[in-house]
DNA sequence: CACGCTACTATTTTT
DNA sequence: TAGTAGCGTG
């Protein structure tokens, strides 16, 4: 109606699919969303409609015309790249599918893949994930004879860590030694030695890290004027969602993409900075606007997503960290209870409380998908990931162990390695030790005749095994020449070649392992997965960046389930939320973490870490810790736990208290009288058992 | 030289 | 608990 009343005024306003920003939109998030040209920083409490804020922006630039392909939009993690692009088009039609969006890293890897030969980059290159560098970094350990230094050189994992923090933080490897593990001080020029072995064999093995991605990435940008040119000027707007968690090498990159013009937005919350152990810096955040001179900066205060009190304890918990942008967020959503702070006697009780609450909410009409149970570390939840499969109750697991990490997995893909790139030691290594008859010795020394035969295709196959291997090496070539003259490209050849490695390695399986089902199952898990897959480039590319969620044990095949509980990490919660959350082992030493006790910039991250925990729930929230730990690190023997330093008595103040009650059969042993033995603890003692 | 056995130890978080 | 370093045996 009103567009025939008033026509001009119809058409200023825009095409019709034009979303209402002022109807949907507060007032910042209004201002952020709309903002022209220029740097621009939004700092966005928990659950301000972040997200929000950076979809309208997206579908703002499109309505002003800005073509979608010229659009780059950097996020943290894959789900929240996902995330964002569906929104948007679900805003603004299909014309957003031309918006580039992913993670730093992936993006990265596009770039490399496009523009990496003229830096001297081969564009078969093989991306490895970090067990995978770990292993790299072992072989350079061993060969360059600092592995026998006795047992206080620093272990693979240590000694990537710290070159990974090197090449992300750009600080010298001595005051990172100095700073983080004064144990290795005295090594430094060893560990020096290590890098640049590791480094050689990264290049001659055609190997690219993540840490690569990256730093290539940003030295194109810097170092190569012509090449920055063509990747800087492909993008007119780059958006950066959770930009607390950038590290300087990120933000190098992003300096890099705005050389030309100084169309980036950034959106993130320093309060919610949980990274800093892979480099992230929330100096990035804090110091945007001398970065970028002219920077607008706008706030996002008000809550959409939890109830008041929830936001009262949260706000409190955060009000304890030292520097932060100052935010007090609100809301506008009344009612709602108070958290809930839960005191257990022990693992099994809290794991009781757990369930038989969510039992309760779920009573009561709460789904299951709207619930989650978040903790510190991925192991935490192995009690209750237990019970709530003897009960029947569906859960889908985030964080913690990963099915690549799974060794069975990643001897399966070591097979596909070898057949992508041949020069792939790490990868030849493995299978070769596999290989029954074949041990350390041997294995080196295929490998080192490979290399005197410059990796020439019949390398192995011209290897002179010693008798004892023969047959190990005869199948080996077999299988190998199978697989290389098997098709390259076309549905299903992955999952075809996992086949027909599963038909040499399955035995192997078998004699390796004590439980051989769960495994057996990803592998088949593996081949469903590669299935979908064009090349095994594509597909060993793609496990590198984007790896599967698959958990083996305990997890729900048969019926696919669509009302799952959701156990995770606290990291991994971040950019999520649920109706009801649980945060279980609020204990000091488990959150915040023992090992981070001694520094006090990392006792601050792990608050951080539990404010983003505790402000993923929208309604309901409950807090648990268990007085009694049972821990066989601090002896065999009870221990007494002490609550979180988090829930300080200012904290606690906001929430509501909870005790949790003794277990069932513990009240049915008193009606019946003492007990007079105990039968369990009798068959426990038989295998000498705890 | 391979391999099975035992003892030990270190155990976050993610791309 | 699981992965691994070290050791003894065949």
């Amino acid at each position: 109606m009103s567009a025939e009343l008033f026509p001009e005024r119809d058409r200023t306003v825009g095409a019709r699919r034009t979303p209402s920003y002022v109807e949907e939109l507060n007032s910042a998030q209004h201002r952020a969303a709309t903002h022209g040209e220029g740097p621009l920083l939004i700092v966005a409490g928990a659950g301000t409609g972040k997200t929000r804020t950076l979809v309208y922006r997206v579908a703002h630039l499109l309505d002003q015309g800005v073509a979608a392909e010229r659009i780059l939009l950097l996020t943290f993690t894959r789900r929240a790249a996902q995330e964002m692009l569906s929104r948007v088009e679900r805003l603004v039609g299909s014309r957003s599918r031309a918006v580039h969006g992913g993670t730093f890293h992936a993006t990265a890897h596009r770039i490399l893949r496009r523009h990496g030969e003229q830096a001297g980059l081969a564009s078969d290159f093989t991306i490895m994930d970090q067990g995978d560098a770990e292993d790299l970094m072992q072989l350079a350990r061993a060969r360059t004879g600092m592995g026998e230094k006795g047992k206080r050189f620093p272990k693979k994992e240590t000694l990537h860590a710290l070159y990974s923090r090197h090449i992300n933080t750009d600080e010298p490897v001595g005051a990172l030694l100095r700073a983080e593990y004064p144990q290795f001080v005295e090594y430094e020029a060893d560990i020096v030695t290590v890098f640049a072995d590791y480094v050689q064999r990264k290049q001659e093995r055609n190997l690219v890290d993540y840490d690569d991605l990256l730093l290539f990435w940003a030295t194109m940008l810097e170092a190569a004027p012509a090449l920055a040119e063509r990747i800087a000027g492909a993008y007119d707007h780059v958006l950066v969602d959770e930009y607390q968690d950038t590290n300087l090498l990120q933000a190098r990159i992003l300096r890099g993409m705005c050389r030309t013009h100084q169309n980036i937005t950034v959106v993130g919350d320093d309060a919610q900075s949980i990274y800093a152990f892979r480099g992230a810096t929330v100096r990035n955040i804090l110091d945007f606007p001398q970065q970028f001179p002219g920077t607008t900066i706008v706030a996002l205060e008000e809550n959409y997503r939890s109830v008041q009190p929830i936001l009262d304890t949260t706000n409190t918990l955060i009000s304890r960290a030292e520097e932060r942008y100052t935010k007090q967020l609100y809301t506008k959503r009344e009612g709602g209870d108070r958290p809930w702070l839960a005191t257990a006697q022990d693992e099994p009780a809290q794991t009781r409380f757990v369930v038989e609450r969510i039992l309760e909410l779920h009573e009561e009409g709460i789904p299951l998908a709207e619930m989650a149970v978040l903790f510190r570390a991925g192991y935490q939840s192995a009690d209750l990931e237990i019970e709530l499969a003897a009960r029947n109750i569906p859960f889908e697991k985030w964080g913690g162990i990963k099915f690549l990490e799974a060794s069975h997995v990643k001897d399966v893909l070591a097979f596909l390695r070898v057949l992508e790139n041949p020069r792939d030691e790490v990868s030849w290594y493995r299978i070769l030790l596999l290989m029954p008859g074949i041990g350390e010795l041997t294995a080196r020394a295929a490998i080192d005749s490979m290399v005197r035969a410059a990796w020439h295709h019949q390398a192995f196959a011209e290897f002179a095994a010693p008798s004892r291997a023969r047959d190990a090496h005869r199948s080996l070539v077999q299988l190998l020449h199978a697989l290389r003259d098997a098709p390259a490209e076309g549905e299903g050849v992955v999952g075809t070649q996992i086949l027909t490695i599963r038909q040499l390695y399955d035995d192997i399986l078998r004699r390796k392992y004590d439980r051989v089902d769960p495994r057996l199952a990803d592998l088949d898990q593996l081949q469903t997965i590669a299935g979908g897959y064009p090349s095994r480039a594509a597909f060993l590319s793609a496990l590198a960046l984007e790896p599967p969620q698959g958990t083996q044990d305990l997890g729900f095949d048969g019926e696919t389930e669509d009302d799952i509980l959701t156990l995770s990490t606290a990291h991994s919660s971040k950019g999520r939320e649920w109706d009801a959350v649980f945060v279980i082992w609020a204990v000091d030493g488990y959150f915040p973490m023992s090992r981070s006790l001694g520094d006090p910039l990392q006792v601050e991250e792990e608050r951080r870490l539990m404010y983003v925990a505790m402000t993923r729930a929208r309604n309901h929230l409950a807090v648990s810790y268990p007085l009694n730990v049972y821990d066989t690190r601090r002896g065999a023997d009870y221990s007494l736990d002490q609550l979180s330093r988090f829930l300080d008595r200012g904290v606690r103040d906001t929430m509501h208290r909870v005790v949790v009650e003794p277990p069932h059969d513990e009240v049915s042993a008193e009606r019946n009288g003492p007990m007079e033995i105990d039968l369990r603890a009798i068959l426990k003692g038989r295998f000498g058992g705890s």
